[in-house]
DNA sequence: CTGTTAGCGCGTTCAC
DNA sequence: GTGAACGCGCTAACAG
């Protein structure tokens, strides 16, 4: 502890709104009003009020707070990692749109299992949050239940689940995935390669994934080569050595995609370390457009993705539900934008 | 909400440790016993409680518990920016060692200003935390005020503060840019440029500049070219920028060293795309060991810091203080370590 | 504008 | 092994 902790004499508590009634003179509820914005009392007692808080140091127990007015004023958010800046970003977004509405953020991360997850939430509706905002639709059945009986707004982000809980903000992974794949079929190249991790766990990999089938078969293209290499999310370095494989078994692929820009970046620079030229030798691509790709040389192509609003745009909705804004409008749907990033390297 | 919400039935409220009880046929404080893992709870009546428990979906509401036990089970740390790949790692380091504690982190962001940190920390502290981390040794009297009298641990990081408030998990950023100034001059480098921040809110960043001035100074070199650039924490795009207005001004400069990987990339990334070889024409060094800086290409020299080691060790000691098992030992400062990694840019 | 009373949902404490 | 009374620190509701 800071300084002397002198066992635990009277003096050093931690001093309660009534220490700070009783040296201003009043009661405890004159304190607690004089702390809110909207209370009502007389500038001179507020005063004193202050002062005394002052002297003594006293921060309001807002846990005790909520008990009593029943709003705890904690949001819950769950992301798959705090490591993987298009998660910080969104991080940031909640955050961001939280400042100044007297609601603090829980955050948690899942490391992209569900597992975690379930117990994550579990571990947050323990703090009654006011909403909780997820990412992706795959929970446990338990996850689940738990979050339909909190009696809680709900969004889930970065997909569009087919089976929402409540709200949604997101876009299909799928899609924006085939989009870059029609955006470069457009610009000439046939011979398609994908780069991703080995499981299912990044659902969100998945769907990109399953967007890249997609839209080689309805293009009528050879059949993309795909590449599994390691657990998702795969690294920088995954992604260097994913491409040398590709390029073993496959030499005449014309441009690989990659299930985020990370494992592009590492394609790209693996490349240059052995002399293959890009986008000459092999075209690489990436998706989520972290702040390396715009960077990096060669610049790299990928699909931007408004990872700042979908957190921005969640904890919105989640603000007007918590508020009681949301005019019945709680299921609505709010897609948020993506759009590929035509660079350098393909 | 998720599924119907029909008004404030009964039926629809969050069930609270009585409805179990009640369900269960027994009293609230069995539910409460069944519900740690030490209560001494006959099996029958355990399993009775956790079948009404399933039933009704309850979850335990801690912050009613813990205003009783005057336990939070919260502890608070608050870094710079969580978009900054060192401060993730770190607060992934406090969040895997607080695993199976039992506690929960509440984890904010300052932006690197001392303004913010001081909100943050009376936001905080309104939740009982029992112990706190913060980044770095600057901070608002004001803020120096509350937390000691808020008499839990406090653990500062990241540096080492001359007047630490209680507990310090970090090391000397003056003297890690010093021993890469060293490390660099050994190679043969005497024309030394730094490129950093314009302001001295980022107080690391204040810091390994003071190294660098102090190290060139030492060694006798002629006097470093310094380029400050932008509001800290710069990024990218403003190392490039940079690096170009210091080669204009100071086009004999050797090697530039930057504040952090990130300005050191955008460094490399912007010479590459003019043209100039490195290291030949120019070497460049960072700091900070970003998982980029391994492998971009050419590689970067910079210096490696334990960041996930240091939210770990941060975290530790504040487990030991608040299970009171820090043996007097609070005022123990730790080092964590750091050391030059010599790559291709320099 | 200010005070009083009651109670939020749990855990501590003591009784049985 | 289980229950009852009490209070944690605060705010809602009502009174004055």
């Amino acid at each position: 502890m800071p300084k002397e902790l002198n066992a635990k004499s009277p003096e050093n508590q931690v001093p309660t709104m009534l220490d700070v009634a009783r040296r201003a003179g009043v009661s405890a509820m004159t304190v607690s009003r004089a702390l809110k914005k909207d209370g009502r009392v007389s500038d001179a007692t507020r005063e004193r009020i202050l002062a005394a808080v002052n002297e003594l140091g006293y921060v309001l127990d807002q846990s005790a707070g909520s008990l009593s007015s029943r709003k705890t004023g904690f949001v819950a958010a769950i992301i798959p990692s705090i490591n993987n800046s298009n998660f910080a970003d969104t991080a940031r977004g909640i955050t961001d749109e939280l400042e100044n509405t007297g609601l603090q953020l829980l955050l948690g991360y899942t490391d992209y299992t569900a597992e975690k997850e379930e117990k994550l939430i579990e571990a947050m509706l323990r703090r009654r949050p006011e909403g909780i905002i997820l990412t992706g639709g795959t929970h446990t059945d338990h996850a689940r239940r738990m979050l339909e009986s909190a009696g809680i707004p709900v969004v889930e982000t970065w997909e569009l689940p087919p089976k929402p809980i409540d709200q949604v903000v997101g876009f299909s992974n799928e899609e924006a995935m085939a989009l870059l794949v029609r955006t470069l079929a457009r610009k000439g190249y046939r011979k398609f390669g994908y780069i991703g991790g080995t499981t299912s766990r990044d659902t969100r990999g998945s769907q990109r994934r399953a967007g890249f089938v997609k839209a080689i078969e309805e293009l009528g293209l050879p059949p993309g080569r795909l590449v599994s290499f390691g657990v998702p999310p795969i690294s920088i370095e995954q992604g260097g050595q994913a491409v040398v494989g590709m390029l073993e078994r496959w030499p005449d692929t014309e441009v690989a995609l990659c299930v985020s820009d990370l494992s592009a970046f590492g394609a790209v620079m693996e490349c240059k370390r052995r002399g293959i030229r890009i986008p000459q030798d092999i075209a690489i691509a990436g998706f989520g457009d972290f702040e390396i790709a715009a960077y990096c040389h060669p610049t790299l192509t990928t699909v931007n993705v408004d990872c700042y609003g979908i957190g921005k745009q969640a904890a919105r909705k989640l603000i007007q539900s918590i508020k009681g804004e949301d005019n019945g409008l709680s299921q609505e749907i709010i897609l948020t934008s993506y759009r590929v990033v035509e660079r350098e390297s393909a």
